[in-house]
This record gives structure tokens, C-alpha cells and sequence, in this order.
RNA sequence: GGUUCCGUAGCUCAGUAGGAUAGAGCACAAGUUUCCUAAACUUGGGGCCACAGGUUCGAAUCCUGUCGGGACCGCCA
């Protein structure tokens, strides 16, 4: 509010300037002596009307149509800047207006329902989920909840390939440790293969359901085993989403694009473009002809269609399937990949502009300051169950979603499993549960609340603080959507949560004259339901008691 | 060797449409409770923003190079 309300005021004195066409960026000084909202508008227009910074913001102040009503101050600083402060009938105005939002307080309608795909964990049901699926998954859930906290109309997808390699890998370990525990204790596991301690398990509930029988290696009966271990592995990963409070409305098999005939037709349409040719019995993708360095196989010597092919098949279905905007999430593994995928789509005639690939890094966990290694192959990789075990969901997510997602985060597993102070986490949980509990009070004590829609009552400045942090939220969600960064939101409710544990104690509630008291407790309502809404959107709970 | 991410306080990290005195949490030190939850609040010390150049009124932020760490560079996905 107060951002449009400034623009506003400033892009009419611009105007009167003869100046149009510039933004207005408007920025809360880190100092609070340069009053509540600044801009360095007069900085920016320098050089484009030849004339000093601070004479250009005299200009602009003279021309400012100031309701003195809102406003309390303007001052020219330092080089050029441009300060303004409001008054306490404003900030007022600001806690009505967000009062009566209620809950829907920072909910939006810029989406205009167009339709997102986001497309996240997308793991391969070869084995248990660990903690980089885990920081995949946290991070689109927690887009498809901005993104449909902002009016659009989300599918969350989960992509996965119950075929090929890795999988007939997976059936042979869980046939070797079958064999292992009938009839052959000597008989070797596949080299790649699956060395983990569930797989054992696996084997050992095949038996249970199957009978000790031998079985002879063959393709067929290491189907069987393939199939008996994807479906645990899809249960197990079900499981572990559910526990974290991950979602997804629709399974999408690779398969499916076979089965349908969208590679052949992918294939063909190539061929067309040339943008295919045969060398050495396999098919090329001619990628130097869009600007890549070098050219890849799409389909083996074998006739296997590596994973290029499948994966432009599947953006082309995502665009046929009518998104507006298609978001994906990838480790940083897939970095080298992306570019080939991307340039074939759009030089088969797609608007690739709509598609937002969001990569995140890798992360290292510690344990008493020592990196704990995680192995695929020795199997020692720590499992998203166990964490989420061992710390819980809320921690977990909290943990995976408050550093951006471009930095090597570090789970600090001491600091995780801490239930104190020093758990970040607990900090906002408890600005709610702080809150519910003078509600609580409230009722139980019988205490006569006259509910009123004058807050004149909000007087100090800390409280207007409070109200300036509360205004922001409309803006970080869009900020933590756009650039796609769920830390931005949970910074910010972290500032939010200290404001307020400010404000609480310096100004008490309950016991103050009715006019004070209405006014704190629209502020509390309001901080309360900012905090609910931002943290049910990073999917974490918030306690009434704690 | 190439591509890419990162390098900011003792530790973990914000800040990168160029702006005012570079911030937070933890750790460390000192304080706050007859009063709505002390899982809180207040105050303090702590910095060659990896390094070197450049662009300009102004650079942690943009450009070039160097160094250090991660990820990737396959007829694996």
C-alpha cells in the first residue's frame, strides 16, 4: 500500500517533470533514520537530464501532490535520495485494510488462473528417496503452493521411468539377494548394482509372499523381481512424500510416450527439420546446428533412445497438454543437460520462454562437524525417512528451504535435531503459539474485548514497524515466486517473527483500555494469520501450543 | 581441458534491476521476568565482501583475469 500509494505520487510528479516511461524503485532503508520508505529515482535520472541528483529531487518535491494526511515528512539525503515518512493515521489505515483481508491477506489473482505445470522429485522407483530428493521435492511443493496462493491454476507431476537400465539393475540386485538367501550364499551381486540394506528387505518380503522356490535367471523371472521392487519402492516413496507434506496430483510414466507413439512422432518431425542423422548405427541429434558445441546420440547403436529423446518428447507433451508455464525442478546434475532439451524444443516451434528451470545444488550434511558422505553404491546414503525420523517434517522442510536454492546448503544435523532456541524453526512456531495463547487468555478469562474498526489506538513505533513488515507480505510472495527462491519467504517471516516478539515485549495486550487493546489485537490477528499462511505455504505447521 | 554454481563476521548464510554507516542467526560477553508462554527481549565486540585490474559521481553487486571448493562434461538417467 505504501509502495503504490508513493509510486503513485511520484510517477504524477514525474509526469509534471515531462519525465515518463522510468521505474520507480522504492526500497525500506536499512536505517530507520532515513524514514519508512526511500527512493533513488532522482539518482537514476541524472544522467538522462543532464542535472544534479539532489536539485532534480528538489524539482520532484516541489511538484509532489502530498496528502498530509498520509504523509508526515519528505526529505532530500545523502546524494540524492529521496525519504518519506508517514504518519500514524496511515499506518492505521494500513492494519484496517489487512484486517479486513483477514486471512486471504496476501492471497492474489495475477495468475488469472493460468494454468502451471511444476514437475518435482521425478525419482526413478529404483530404491528409497534421500535427502537431494528431498530438497527437490520441498522446493517445487513449495512453488506450486506459491504459485497457487497466487491465482494460478497448478499440477503438481512427478515423472518417472519404470524402464531401462537402472531398473532391470535394480531387478538383478534384488534376484542376487533372493539367490543369496535360498540356495546360493556365494552368489555375486552385478557390479553396479544396488548395494543397499533395503534390498535385502525386499528379497526377504519376496520370500515371505513367494515361497523359498529356486528360480532360474531369465528375463522373465527378472521381471517379476523388477516389478515385485518397484511397486514397494513406489509405496516407500509415497510414504516418505506424505510424511515430508509433499504433494502431487499426477503420476507421468515415461513409458507412456513410447506406448503412444510420441517418440516415433518426435522421431519423424526430426527427421524433417533434419535436425537427425544416422553415424557409427545410432542416431545423432545435430545440436551444433542450434548453436550447442556438440552433437548426441538420441538413439543407440542398440536402438535404445538415450534419455534425450524422452525428455524432449515429454516438454513437447507438457506444451500439448495446454500450460501457460512450465516449471521444472533439477539437482544441479542435470545443468549440462538442460540447454540440448531446451534448444530442440524450441526449434521444433515451441515458446520455450514459458518454461522456468529452476536448478538447485547439492547438499552436504554434517554430524558433530564432520561431513556424513553419501554413497549410492556402498548404500550408506543417509534416507530421507531417517532424517525426517530423526528430526521430524517441519524441521526438515525448514531446513531444505531456508537457503537459496543456488547455494551448497549444509544440513547441520545437531543443529537440526536441537529442540531449543537455537532451532531456527521453533522461533516463528512460537510467535504463533505466543499468540494463539493471548487468545486463549482471552476467552478462558472472560475478558470483554470490544472489537472496533478505529485504530487510533496504534500509537508506537514499534507497532508501526509491525504494520510495515505485515504491509511486505503481499510482495515477498510474489518476489519468492518469481525468482523462484521459497527462502525469501522464510527470511522474511523470520524478520516478521522478531518484529513481533518486539512488539510483545514492549506492549501488552490484555488489561489495556479498550481502544489500545482492540487496536494490539487486530495487530496480533493479523500477524498470526500472515505467519499461518506463510508457513502453511512452506508447508510447515503451525502450533497453537508449543 | 571445457561448462556451471559457490567464495561476505569464528560457524551457517542474506544482500548481486550499481547507492546512504555491508546485514541476520548461531557462538562469545553483559543485562531484562510481582506483568498475555524467557523456545522471548535489550546491549556489546567481531569484516582486505577470495585476490588483482577495469567500467563511473558511486562496485560485495557489472566486465576481464587469477586462486580455492562443489556439480556436470557417455551410445548412463
Amino acid at each position: 500500500m505504501i509502495y503504490n500509494f508513493t509510486r503513485t505520487i511520484l510517477m504524477d510528479a514525474l509526469s509534471k517533470l515531462g519525465v515518463d516511461n522510468v521505474q520507480i524503485i522504492l526500497e525500506k532503508p536499512k536505517n530507520s533514520d532515513f524514514g519508512d520508505l526511500s527512493t533513488n529515482i532522482a539518482m537514476q535520472l541524472a544522467k538522462q537530464l543532464k542535472k544534479a541528483p539532489r536539485l532534480i529531487a528538489q524539482d520532484l518535491i516541489d511538484n509532489l501532490n502530498i496528502d498530509n494526511n498520509f504523509v508526515q515528512k519528505v526529505e532530500i539525503a545523502g546524494a540524492g535520495f529521496i525519504n518519506f515518512w508517514f504518519s500514524p493515521f496511515f499506518f492505521q489505515k494500513m492494519l484496517s485494510d489487512i484486517s479486513i483481508a483477514s486471512e486471504n491477506y496476501g492471497k492474489q489473482t495475477i495468475g488469472n488462473g493460468q494454468k502451471v505445470l511444476v514437475e518435482y522429485v521425478s525419482a526413478n522407483p529404483t530404491g528409497m528417496l534421500h535427502i537431494g530428493h528431498g530438497r527437490n521435492g520441498v522446493i517445487g511443493d513449495t512453488l506450486a503452493n506459491l504459485y497457487d496462493f497466487l491465482g494460478y491454476d497448478v499440477t503438481r507431476e512427478y515423472y518417472f521411468n519404470n524402464a531401462g537400465n537402472q531398473m532391470r539393475n535394480l531387478a538383478k540386485s534384488v534376484y542376487v539377494r533372493y539367490r543369496q538367501l535360498t540356495d546360493a550364499p556365494d552368489f555375486e551381486m552385478p557390479e553396479d548394482g544396488y548395494f543397499a540394506e533395503y534390498i535385502i528387505e525386499i528379497a526377504k518380503k519376496y520370500i515371505v509372499e513367494n515361497g523359498t522356490e529356486f528360480i532360474e535367471q531369465n528375463d522373465k523371472n527378472l521381471q517379476k523381481f523388477q516389478k515385485f521392487a518397484e511397486i514397494i519402492n513406489f509405496e516407500n516413496i509415497k510414504k516418505t512424500l506424505i510424511d515430508l507434506n509433499i504433494h502431487q496430483d499426477t503420476y507421468f510414466n515415461e513409458n507412456h510416450l513410447y506406448e503412444s507413439g510420441k517418440i516415433q512422432a518426435l522421431l519423424d518431425k526430426l527427421k524433417v527439420k533434419d535436425l537427425i542423422y544416422e553415424k557409427e548405427d545410432a542416431l545423432w541429434l545435430r545440436l551444433s546446428a542450434l548453436g550447442l558445441e556438440n552433437d548426441r546420440v538420441a538413439v543407440k547403436s542398440t536402438g535404445e533412445p538415450t534419455y534425450r529423446l524422452p525428455d524432449i518428447a515429454y516438454h513437447i507433451e507438457k506444451f500439448e497438454r495446454g500450460y501457460d508455464k512450465i516449471v521444472d525442478i533439477f539437482g544441479s546434475d542435470h545443468i549440462a543437460t538442460i540447454p540440448d532439451v531446451i534448444a530442440v524444443v524450441k526449434a521444433l516451434g515451441y515458446d520455450t520462454d514459458r518454461i522456468d528451470v529452476v536448478i538447485h545444488q547439492f547438499i552436504t550434511l554434517t554430524e558433530n562437524g564432520q561431513q556424513v558422505k553419501m554413497s549410492k553404491r556402498s548404500g550408506k546414503s543417509y534416507t530421507l525417512d531417517e532424517l525426517i525420523e530423526e528430526v521430524g517434517a517441519d524441521v526438515v522442510r525448514f531446513f531444505l528451504l531456508m537457503r537459496g536454492v543456488n547455494t551448497h546448503l549444509e544440513f547441520d544435523l545437531n543443529l537440526a535435531k536441537e529442540q531449543s532456541d537455537k532451532n531456527p524453526v521453533f522461533y516463528l512456531q512460537y510467535a504463533h503459539a505466543r499468540i494463539c495463547s493471548i487468545f486463549e487468555k482471552i476467552e478462558k478469562g472472560n475478558i470483554q474485548v470490544k472489537f472496533s474498526n478505529n485504530l487510533s489506538g496504534i500509537n508506537e513505533s514499534v507497532e508501526f514497524e509491525l504494520i510495515k513488515k505485515l504491509a511486505e507480505f503481499p510482495y515477498i510472495i510474489q518476489d519468492a515466486t518469481k525468482n523462484a527462491e521459497p527462502h525469501i519467504l522464510s527470511d522474511y517471516l523470520r524478520e516478521l517473527a522478531s518484529i513481533f516478539h518486539n512488539f510483545y515485549h514492549n506492549c501488552r495486550i490484555i488489561g489495556e483500555e479498550a481502544l489500545i487493546m482492540s487496536g494490539r489485537l487486530a495487530l496480533a490477528t493479523a500477524t498470526k494469520n500472515i505467519i499461518a499462511n506463510g508457513l502453511n505455504i512452506l508447508g510447515i505447521s503451525s502450533p497453537e501450543k508449543m
